[in-house]
DNA sequence: AAAAATAAAATAAAAATTATTTTTTGTCAA
DNA sequence: TTGACAAAAAATAATTTTTATTTTATTTTT
């Protein structure tokens, strides 16, 4: 879930055990994505990064989020039709992109409770995602129409 | 909502009220979706269109699709992070799409009864989806781990 | 310690989307 | 009514995002 006290060697011991291996890049966006809560792009991530790792590559973020993605450990977001955003929290949870300043904003609404069935029409439901769509507080204190 | 008996002028009074022109790409595009449940791309759309109107080009049916989409008679569909997919059907409703054969399916579950609230934590909120993962019938019937 | 196998990074290519330019269509005054 | 003008839409060109291929690095086996 990517919430290390101890960051460094808690990290390489999760991408241990995955049989992954901790490579600087990889520890790098893991730590950037530790306790993020902004659902960065790739294209954000790759930004942030390049400065201090100037021989990366967007691919090497796909494949890190992808790996990381596929054995549990981050989540991806498909709110946005423009990009796809990562969330460093893999626990199903409510997600709400305001329309006005496209920020995505984790929402505390239990999904538990949400009545969605396992099985319907003949479907095998495994998973679920609920997005909501609307203004943001911030961008709703400033209504001038400005996009923020 | 592109569901015309008198096809060809239902549709061009449907772009008339709304200040489009009705030239033939968009008319083409339109009878294309009409009752079309499959959720289709733009390159889907542009692919099938392509041979009968060579000189259409994917843009335009980005042009159509996001006009079609801003004036609210057809809705786009986000549940993919791989493309953007349209439907016809403009009314709020469920999505699923399937894990192994990457079809998406409309899903016949009640949206007004899910108990999601207008306001939620500062954040104003004016529409919602949901979208449900899994394998769809016809995947799980052949469990033989081919992609179909 | 060297060779082979595996994994990951970077580069190159492809696909999806957006911005710009060109063409078409509709409006309105001569 | 017809020819300029303006507005809208189509197509082309460019950009951005994503995927496939190649190169480099790491681990395992001999
Ligand atoms: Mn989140
Ligand atoms: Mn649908
Ligand atoms: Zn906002
Ligand atoms: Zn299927």
């Amino acid at each position: 879930m990517l919430l290390y006290k101890d960051e460094g060697t808690a990290m390489i011991d999760t991408l241990k055990k995955f049989g992954l291996r901790a490579t600087p890049q990889r520890m790098a966006i893991m730590q950037l994505l530790q306790g993020n809560t902004s659902h960065p792009s790739v294209e954000e991530i790759y930004h942030e990064l390049k400065p201090k790792y100037p021989s990366l590559s967007a691919a090497t973020v796909y494949n890190t989020l992808e790996a990381l993605a596929k054995v549990g450990e981050i989540q991806e977001i498909s709110i946005d039709p423009q990009r796809r955003r990562f969330d460093p929290n893999p626990r199903p949870h409510c997600h709400f992109l305001c329309n006005r300043c496209q920020r995505v904003y984790d929402l505390d609404i239990a999904l538990e409770d949400l009545p969605v069935p396992h099985q319907a029409g003949g479907f095998n439901i495994q998973s679920f995602s609920l997005y909501l769509y609307g203004e943001c507080e911030h961008c709703s204190s400033k209504d001038d129409g400005t996009k923020i």
